[in-house]
DNA sequence: GCAGGATTGCTGACGCGTCAGCTAAAGTCT
DNA sequence: AGACTTTAGCTGACGCGTCAGCAATCCTGC
């Protein structure tokens, strides 16, 4: 790596770091949500009738199943989620449900959320900065997606 | 916030998270240390004679001074630092010190830590790339350290 | 049918990071 | 000197996220 990647790597790490608690802070202050919960719960509210299975809603929002299960058990605990009766013919499945407090949370939530994002993030960048940015980013992402797709490229069994 | 912006704080997040578990892991698997560990360890190391002050130590890596007393127990238990006594005047002051098995733990991870930095981030981005999105990171550190500087620019008593 | 595997969902252990709050030592002001 | 504030350092509580591992259910192939 180069002098300049590795600082712009650390700068990147920097810069999250600070993103994501100053934006977090925000919305505790504004709405008493963790970024956890609000996730969760903006996934939620998306669904039909404010109800999903765990593993639709872990799979969607990019979690594993153990993750959202602490997450679900945490909000439940609160009082924003609540299991509901699974109706399905598969005897594993479960499903999860907003409850009325849960559903107000989140509309709280979300105005304050998306003013916070705008203050921390789009305020600062042009037009040309989000456009390049948002190039980096979806490199890194294919670039990721794709190595942790095939995380060992020599010597596997290959069968 | 427009779409396209939105979108792209979505992904800086989806990204960075991405980034931060895959790397993380990395270290971990090649050298058994977290990525705070390893922070902690890379100032100490840099630091002449392996020893520090917490407080320089947490305002040079940006922790606060909790977060660091933190992993220093956790790293202290692990036996790669140790207290050590200070010659200072200043009798709240401490002073931590690398021990052996620290200096080494951090030479074996250097190597790999860098080339998993390269392998998840570096390699995926052209020169160009890079460029353009250390600007748009330094837009945002510098927007970040102002917003946080000054939280709260209406209605402020001003004494 | 049933054995072997895959999927779904959960839990406990443990390290991490924030917050509130504490002690002790310096510095400051009168 | 005595009171006030600031600074250094620490701790406990608590939410978060990863990992290993468990139980129940479903699916496949024999």
């Amino acid at each position: 790596m180069t002098e300049r990647q590795l600082r712009t790597w650390e700068n990147l790490q920097e810069v999250t770091e600070l993103l994501r608690r100053e934006v977090g802070r925000d919305l505790w202050n504004d709405a008493k949500l963790s970024e956890a919960e609000f996730t969760v719960l903006a996934h939620l509210s998306m669904a039909a009738k404010g109800t999903a299975r765990p593993s639709e809603c872990a799979r969607a929002i990019g979690w594993d199943s153990s993750r959202l299960a602490h997450q679900l058990r945490r909000l439940e605990k609160r009082g924003l989620v609540e299991k509901a009766a699974s109706e399905a013919a598969d005897g594993r499945a479960s499903l999860i449900a907003l409850t009325d407090e849960g559903r107000t949370a989140y509309r709280r939530a979300l105005g304050p959320h998306l003013r916070s994002a705008q203050k921390w993030f789009a305020d600062a960048l042009s037009d040309e900065q989000v456009d390049n940015l948002a190039d980096a980013l979806e490199t890194l992402l294919r670039h990721g997606s794709h190595l942790a797709a095939a995380p060992a490229p020599t010597a596997e069994p290959q069968v």
